[in-house]
DNA sequence: ACCTGAACACCGTTCAAGT
DNA sequence: ACCTGAACACCGTTCAAGT
């Protein structure tokens, strides 16, 4: 017959978009933050640098695209699941246990992919309303709306907090230099030791700059950067709260 | 006469640790973030790259030493000058006023050096517990014994309130892309027309995707950074006083 | 259209050699 | 001790050439 065959099907696995995404990802997880380059992604995918460049554009558009895709699945995985009691808290009900359920989400996003707070981080500098914050935004302040905020102060509260989460998570982003993962009993271990260097570095500090610094010490090392992160959660709420008495009852 | 002359007085100016952390902040405040490297570097101090590694170690260690400098200028700057009014307050007094003091001076050393936010957030995911956090946390916590929050909480209460400052100052880093800076008539311009085109993206989300962020999209365009920043302390503020009501009256 | 891979410009860092 | 600058390994990106 004169029919040509098609040709275009007969790769077993086409590049795509998606594909190097997905490669980036699993590398940067398994490999830490300085394992991701151009060479090692097409080791991985068996292919040429062109080939990536065809799909993606640019390197930084790659690490924004594994970013949004980390952080998308991490806010979806909370939607589909609203009920499901989030790790040491009750089942989800009030607008403040939904705030709290996304703040954890995102903070669990980081700890399993300990390249996402310094990546969050620079993407934030670089494109402060791009798709990290947006995402954030709409995930907090739609319950915010219930929280009995006004609407002129939607922007201003939902901003607030989600800074305080952008703080935080970078602050404890966990694993130095990329050698073990966060939640492994290695991984928390590790973490220890590394608290109590850092808390002995500031007990030994002289008293007359750092009176301050020397008192809290002893706190840095026996914290748990989960809880403080709930607790700085509460704190922010709290403080909306009390600025919007009418709808909510302040103590509980 | 016999007497050897000394040479080692010769040059005009001799290399210094300091002089290289100098030239690295002029570097990054006039030329922007991409412009600090080792041969702009040699090129500046007109010297080889091998001097700069006698002095410095390393680049990063360079980096963290700017920041680092620049921060504690900052801080300093605060506490010889106490009394002088912040620019759109009233002269330091409170405990409150004292820690908005401090997150103002902060706030205001990112826009005068605009490559400090993402460095600076880099570089707590880096080295959490390093000088950064040290100077800020100790700069917040003096005040914030004033407040009367009781000292086993001191630690959770300061790190909710820097943990804000971060992601807020991150997501407030001026200039895209360092091509002028931030408090400059043009600067602002640049700024307003950045955020206008964000502001309109977001309007023309998808409104069952996006319900929210569409319904602040004009509180974007229309906010001030420094204004929100204040508004976020504030809140963060009357949460941790909110929470111990004992010593201060809540409303104001 | 999709992919290959050599080549390019640039980076941080090292090190034998000078003073 | 302090400095020079060529050399090294590595990076992101481009592009003529292939299918």
């Amino acid at each position: 017959m004169a029919t040509q065959p098609r040709q275009s099907q007969r790769r077993r696995q086409v590049l795509s978009r998606e594909r190097i995404v997905e490669a980036a990802i699993e590398l940067l997880d398994t490999a830490g933050e300085g394992a991701l380059t151009v060479r090692t992604l097409t080791e991985r995918l068996s292919t040429g640098s062109g080939a990536i460049y065809h799909h993606v554009g640019t390197m930084n558009e790659l690490l924004e695209a594994a970013i949004d895709s980390v952080i998308a699945d991490a806010l979806a995985a909370l939607s589909t699941e609203p009920a499901a009691p989030v790790r040491g808290l009750g089942a989800a009900g009030t607008p403040e246990d939904e705030i709290r359920a996304v703040a954890l989400g995102l903070f669990d996003a980081v700890t399993e992919h300990p390249w996402l707070a310094a990546q969050v981080a620079v993407q934030i500098t670089r494109n402060p309303w791009g798709s990290v914050t947006r995402r954030v935004f709409e995930s907090i302040g739609r319950p915010m709306r219930a929280l009995g905020v006004p609407q002129r102060d939607w922007f201003a509260t939902t901003s607030t907090l989600v800074h305080y989460f952008l703080g935080a998570i970078a602050q404890n982003a966990h694993t130095p230099h990329g050698t073990s993962d966060g939640r492994t009993p290695e991984g928390e271990a590790e973490r220890a030791e590394f608290l109590d260097t850092a808390a002995g570095a500031w007990q030994d500090l002289d008293p007359d700059d750092y009176p301050f610094i020397r008192a809290i010490a002893d706190q840095v090392r026996e914290h748990d950067d989960r809880e403080q992160f709930l607790t700085g959660i509460n704190l922010v709420l709290r403080g909306i709260i009390a600025s919007y008495p009418t709808r909510h009852e302040i103590a509980r």
